[in-house]
DNA sequence: TCTGGGGTCCTAGGACCC
DNA sequence: TCTGGGGTCCTAGGACCC
């Protein structure tokens, strides 16, 4: 038998900002989305405050009546904190599936094995087990964390959200007494799986908790929605269908809202060639390359009064690619062929595709040995190439040492730049701005 | 004035093949 | 009057997740 542990922070974001705001221990704390858009994590005191999603513009002028501290998002700060959290996780289990920048999924099937052989009923261990994550981890990084325990993912996950609403913040529903209880109290549209579009539609046949959910024939739901509908439904009753290993990463996006609208074609190429940069950055640290890349450009839709344009332009490289010369080069050319004078642009990004391992890049090799396209103007004989991925690989280390090293075509001043009004320090990757402790 | 960013999977239907 | 059967590949659109 199999068993998952989901380990979720709370309130992740709000939660990281916190940590070097003692002072803000029981104040209602929110952060927005890029470009000081909206709301994306709220504190517990928060929640009752504002919605999730809120735009900020609309509840600005609340929010100092309300009391409300605000931040804007601070990724580099929240990537750090998420692998503290993470590292500590791997106490637990040397299985740990990192499902998004706040949760995990810890294997803990071993956990089973050992008790089995001991001849010790599993419950109560991994009750103390459980215990022993959410007292560690927020005293190790500062993050509280709730802990859901199940026999298959969507389990764990459901015992995961019972668990945010108890003191304790842990649930466990390995017992089958204990899961028909929680599944029959447990309200359908909050399993994982089931978004806005389905629910109508389960709510039509009348369904209303998990279990009802469970209760159906997997084959009939098979037939009526899916495959992915009908293992839901097997994994409610304990039967594991989700695999172990998250498959690779098929496609990398950097994309953004501009700060101001953008009509000059000088500026927008600026934001893009950052984008490519990043995503170049991106695939070397995953050890992946790129066989193809889309450039779009999308004008404000929350201004329908102005002509609305969403241009792409897709291109492929010769082999793949993590080379950022060729990939920032490549996204110009396409943002040229796709860009057209006379609208302001609000938003723009560039995805790379269609990614390969590094090696089974590198293993293609070229039919010939030479620059494929003279327009391009890249020297892309094998000795070239190795001697930028020698370059990227020192300019990627002294970067994340803190060096500030950019493309010309990236520019200094940007007016695309998101606005970031009350961003907090980088507090554990910046050592200029190291909280200090004082002992008064 | 002001509304995020980054992913995955599945299905249906068309094009094309023998 | 009568119009097969089986397969692959690709894409768009829809659905979900955090």
């Amino acid at each position: 038998m199999k068993i998952y542990a989901l380990a979720d922070c709370n309130s992740f974001f709000a939660s990281c900002e916190k940590v070097f705001r003692p002072d803000w221990a029981g104040k209602p704390v929110v952060v927005l989305s890029n470009n000081d858009g909206c709301v994306i994590a709220r504190s517990a005191e928060a929640k009752p405050l504002v919605p999730m999603g809120a735009p900020w513009f609309r509840i600005k002028d609340q929010a100092e009546k309300l009391g409300l501290i605000v931040r804007s998002s601070n990724f580099v700060l929240y990537g750090d904190m998420s692998r503290r959290v993470m590292e500590t996780l791997g106490q637990w289990s040397v299985d740990v599936e990192v499902y998004s920048i706040d949760e995990a999924f810890l294997d803990l099937s071993w956990r089973y094995q050992r008790q089995l052989e001991k001849g010790k009923p599993i419950g109560r261990d991994l009750a103390a087990l459980g215990r022993e994550m959410v007292e560690t981890v927020p005293r190790w990084t500062g993050i509280p964390v709730s802990v859901g325990i199940g026999p298959t993912k969507t389990l764990a996950k459901l015992a995961n959200r019972i668990a945010k609403g108890r003191r304790d913040r842990l649930f466990g529903v390995m017992n089958r007494r204990i899961r028909e209880k929680a599944l029959k109290n447990f309200p359908i549209a909050g399993v994982w799986g089931v978004g806005r579009r389905l629910l109508p539609r389960f709510e039509r046949l009348g369904l209303k908790t998990a279990w009802d959910l469970s209760r159906l024939d997997p084959l009939a739901v098979r037939r009526e929605f899916s495959v992915v509908q009908e293992r839901l439904v097997r994994e409610l009753n304990g039967e594991a269908c989700w695999a172990d290993e998250p498959p690779e990463q098929k496609s990398i996006q950097v994309s953004r809202s501009f700060g101001e609208m953008l009509t000059e074609p000088a500026e927008i190429e600026k934001a893009l060639a950052t984008f490519a940069v990043q995503g170049a950055k991106r695939l070397r640290r995953l050890n992946r390359a790129a066989s193809a890349a889309a450039v779009w450009l999308g004008t404000n839709r929350f201004r329908p009064e102005l002509p609305q344009y969403f241009p792409t332009a897709v291109f492929g490289f010769y082999r793949p690619t993590a080379d950022s010369v060729e990939i920032l080069k490549g996204a110009l050319a396409a943002f040229r062929s796709a860009f057209k004078p006379g609208y302001a642009y609000k938003r723009g990004g560039i995805c790379l595709m269609n990614l390969v391992s590094a090696e089974a890049a590198e293993a293609q090799g070229y039919l010939f040995d030479e620059e494929p396209d003279p327009a391009f103007s890249l020297r892309t004989d094998s000795r070239s190439r190795r001697s930028r991925m020698t370059l990227y690989q020192e300019v990627d280390r002294a970067e994340n040492a803190g060096a500030n090293i950019f493309f010309a075509a990236e520019g200094t001043d940007r007016a695309w730049l998101p606005s970031s009004r009350y961003v907090s320090p980088c507090w554990t990757t910046d050592l200029e701005r190291l909280p200090t402790v004082r002992a008064d």
